[in-house]
RNA sequence: GCCCCUGUGGUGGAAUGGUAGACGCGUCCGACUCAAAAUCGGAUGGAGAGAUCCGUGCCAGUUCGAGUCUGGCCAGGGGCACCA
């Protein structure tokens, strides 16, 4: 360099970037074309709820999606990652509550702010199929879905109990209710029946479970929290004969241990209880007691097994033993038949609550035929050997126990074998405004109508009001008012609106294909579906993932779409997170919190800007607002630009685990884009020389590169681009030189993409977002130098640096000749070799 | 209670059963500068003057060779849960 050269100029973000955004809106750059003849790549990220600000784990999410996005284009595929808001919910109305704002412009003024945010992140988003959920055109498309769902028989309505909240008058899912009382009210949830809206996700209870064993691109954790949740146990049901002269049905998972039943217990809200209960005060009591018992993981730890002697027996279907029959408090009446033969020798509930009560103990299960009188060492014993004390069952492994039982029930006709599934049908019915309407009619003589399809959207009223408690839908004074369709009297429209997560169940769907006048087009939806890559967060493993999963196939089962499975393949990424900084109230002794911007950091400690007295640095959590240990994108970006943000989103961490933030992690990001702005600037198309390291090395790396973006390995990626940086800024100029400069260029324009486009219309023309992924030659992916380690007795004594192909023999020799090998030898006798070519020789002693 | 994941320098993390600690951050030393910032060069697991020795949560095992495979513990995180 010389002295008259000017100062290395700075890249500087504020201005290119917004230079680059606004290129690739002109030029649609990023807008997917249906008609294209390429092979296609659907590449999703889970869209947000338009909270009001994007938060930094969105920008993690999003940048993973946009370089696989922005790769794929480069490697010829026609891309399509739109982006859209998942705009329904309570939030919404909770502004509208606290505020006065209404519901659709909080929520509109979000998505504004939101997707300038987006935007200026450079985003390779597709923003002409923008969408919002609370929009007549998507949720008026979803009613139709819904209608064609219902005509098909897999929506229906019935009673069930919901946690209703007397005070804001509404229905509260399980979440919003906290120690049994309504979140906001504080009011004690009462139970209560109501009639509401199902969709008949049990019906593909198999197909659903059966179909996780061919997601094999999802993580494996998210297949078994989904195979859990679908519950299924295989048993058997059976009917016991009553000393009052009625049955009791039972279900049961292990049929073999019948003979090892020593009572039947039924669950406080079984009818057999409630017999039991008339006129029996403490009958009544016991089954009152049972009602109050919270559920609550830490209060099911401790509750005591209880029970109750209802004085009626049940007749054992084998051995004509007439059993007690207990009405207990840890028999659900949700699960199975609510009532329960009880084998405590091989169920620790059962034996906890035969211990208690001074109950048999039967042992009808042992290692093995002869241990027929061993004891029970104080618990239960679940696990599986040869049935004994069993009658004709003796001797047999406990699966065929399983299926001489059931055979024998079916046989005689007291009882068959049966499937029984944790798995709930989807309520779907919300006592909100701000949701989709459920499009029916209730008319006093046709019942429940469906609103015809060319009435459609049914469209949420504007003119509600929040200011008393209650479903603004139920209140206004003429919206719920219509004539029934099918005979013209006064009718009332439904003004249950659907739960939020039916909007997101299809929205990919109409990414795809959005129409007018239909849902989707199946032509579209079959060129891009299923999703090639689905990134979001772990918190969404069962609802989201499960409904959008049983969505398709319903569709699919109605023939609207011909997939099984939405998304190919999933990732779920890892939090962001941050350290915390805290000192303790004197006041009170609780810490009080202070947010980055507050404190100064320095290697070792932190102290507080306002007072420079230190602060206490806490642990690395989840980003919340509580413990103010957040960071705004928006200061980053406008501090050190989208790049730096990017990139940083991409470094050190893998994405599936948690990344922690840390100022001097994004300030040696910003250092890198400067970094890498003056090698591109070292560019020169003229340069001579070659340079075959530097050959190798750079297709090595684009090779590596692409790799690593397509495992999503985006931290291994990062590595090795600041390895080949490295390089190049070691090697003098040469035409090498200066193409790994290049193929630098275009590899990082996926993850720096401003930087990218602002170096390449330095030298060529066109945009490097439209640029081809460099090609490698496969001779320069092989090293031809290896280093070779030499090991004595599997210890490393030395290394050695052959051609690569160094046949076995001669590698021996040359390392018999070193004299660290000879050192660590001693002399001894070399009993073997073992020679891996190109990679070690070990001799051992 | 059951199921799953994770455990490697000061720190985030690399490592098809084959040279543990790539790469980043931080720290230290040096260059440049009147000075600072920026930038550049070097060092950086521990012990030892050195040869070397010890090191991937702990204990065993398999193997010529184990961070990696197997068994058993310990710790942290997550999921499910009186599911019969």
């Amino acid at each position: 360099m010389t002295q008259e050269q000017a100062e290395p100029s700075r890249f500087e973000p504020a201005i290119a970037d917004l230079r680059w955004q606004q290129v690739w809106d002109d030029q649609k750059t990023f807008c997917a074309n249906d008609t294209s003849a390429k092979p296609r790549s659907y590449v999703l990220e889970m869209f947000p709820y338009p909270s009001g600000r994007i938060h930094i784990g969105h920008v993690r999410n999003y940048t993973m999606g946009d370089v696989l996005a922005r790769y794929k284009r480069m490697r010829g595929f026609e891309v399509l990652h739109p982006m859209g808001w998942d705009a329904f919910g309570m939030p919404a109305e909770n502004a509208a509550m606290e505020r006065g704002v209404h519901p659709g412009s909080w929520t509109r003024q979000n998505i504004a702010n939101m997707k300038a945010q987006l935007k200026r992140l450079g985003f390779a988003l597709d923003w002409s199929r923008e969408l919002a959920t609370c929009e007549p055109e998507y949720y008026g498309q979803e009613q139709s879905l819904f209608l064609d769902l219902y005509a098909a028989g897999l929506v229906y309505r019935k009673e069930s109990a919901v946690n209703w909240d007397p005070v804001d008058q509404t229905v509260l899912a399980n979440e919003q209710v906290i120690d049994g009382r309504g979140w906001r009210s504080g009011a004690l949830v009462e139970k209560r029946k109501l009639s509401q809206w199902f969709l008949k996700i049990t019906d593909f209870a198999e197909e659903l479970l059966e179909g996780l064993s061919h997601l094999d691109k999802w993580p494996e954790k998210v297949r078994t929290m989904q195979e859990n949740w679908i519950g299924k146990s295989q048993g058997m049901q059976f009917r016991f004969d009553l000393s009052d002269g009625e049955s009791v049905e039972v279900y049961t998972t292990r049929p073999d241990t019948i003979f090892g039943a020593s009572f039947v217990a039924v669950a406080a809200e079984h009818p057999v209880a409630q017999r039991a209960a008339q006129g029996n005060a403490a009958a009544q009591e016991f089954i009152a007691l049972c009602k109050q018992g919270g559920t609550t993981a830490a209060e099911l730890e401790t509750a005591e097994k209880l029970g109750f002697d209802t004085g009626i027996t049940a007749r054992h279907p084998f051995t004509g033993a007439e059993l007690p029959v207990y009405i207990a408090n840890f028999v659900l009446i949700e699960y199975g038949t609510g009532a329960i033969m009880a084998v405590p020798g091989h169920d620790q509930r059962d034996f906890d609550f035969a211990t208690k009560y001074g109950l048999p103990i039967l042992r009808v299960v042992a290692a093995n035929a002869d241990d027929v009188t061993k004891p029970f060492a104080g618990e239960a014993e679940a696990g599986y050997g040869v049935l004994v004390n069993s009658g004709l069952l003796n001797g047999m492994e406990v699966s065929e126990a399983k299926a001489a039982v059931i055979e024998r029930a079916e046989t005689e006709g007291w009882g068959q074998g049966k499937i029984v599934w944790r798995l709930r049908d989807w309520g779907v019915s919300r006592q909100r405004y701000w949701g989709t309407p459920i499009p029916f009619i209730h008319c006093e003589v046709c019942g429940v109508v469906p609103v015809p399809k060319k009435q459609l959207p049914v469209v949420l009223p504007e003119d509600v009001d929040f200011a008393t408690p209650g479903n603004p839908l139920a209140r206004h004074p003429t919206w719920k008012h219509v004539d029934c369709p099918q005979c013209g009297v006064p009718a009332r429209r439904e003004t249950d609106t659907l739960d939020t997560f039916v909007d997101s169940s299809w929205y990919f769907l109409r990414f795809a294909s959005q129409p007018d006048d239909r849902p989707f087009d199946p032509a579209a939806i079959r060129q891009w579906l299923p999703v090639e890559q689905y990134i979001g967060g772990i918190e969404h493993a069962i609802l989201h993932l499960l409904y959008a999963r049983f969505w398709t196939r319903a569709l699919k089962r109605i023939g609207k779409i011909d997939i099984d499975e939405p998304f190919a393949s999933l990732f779920t990424q890892g939090m962001v997170t941050h350290e915390t900084y805290t000192r303790v109230d004197p006041a009170n002794g609780q810490p009080i919190y202070f947010s980055p911007g507050e404190v100064e950091r320095s290697s070792a400690s932190a102290m507080l800007l306002a007072d420079s007295e230190p602060v206490d640095i806490g642990r690395v959590i989840k980003m919340s607002k509580s413990k103010k240990n957040v960071v705004d994108p928006d200061e980053i970006v406008a501090k050190h630009g989208a790049d730096a943000i990017r990139w940083f989103m991409l470094s050190d961490s893998p994405p599936e685990r948690d990344l922690p933030w840390s100022e001097a992690g994004i300030e040696g990001c910003a250092r890198f884009v400067q970094r890498l702005w003056r090698l591109f600037a070292n560019y020169d198309a003229a340069a001579v020389g070659e340079d075959k390291a530097l050959d190798r090395k750079r297709d090595q790396t684009v090779h590596a590169v692409a790799q690593d973006i397509e495992a999503l390995g985006f931290n291994k990626a990062v590595a090795r681009i600041y390895e080949l940086t490295g390089a190049i800024e070691k090697a003098p100029p040469s035409a090498s030189r200066s193409a790994a400069i290049r193929a630098l260029l275009v590899i990082v324009a996926p993850m720096m993409p401003h930087l990218a486009e602002e170096a390449f219309a330095g030298t060529e023309e066109g945009l490097v977002a439209d640029a081809p992924w460099p090609a490698v030659d496969p001779a320069l992916l092989v090293d031809d130098e290896v280093t070779v380690a030499v090991q004595v007795k599997g210890k490393l004594r030395d290394t050695l640096t052959v051609a690569k192909g160094t046949a076995s023999a001669d590698l021996e020799r040359l390392a018999l000749a070193s004299d660290k090998v000879q050192r660590a030898l001693e002399g001894a006798q070399v009993k073997k070799v073992i020679v891996v070519p190109d990679r070690l020789v070990n001799f051992v002693v």
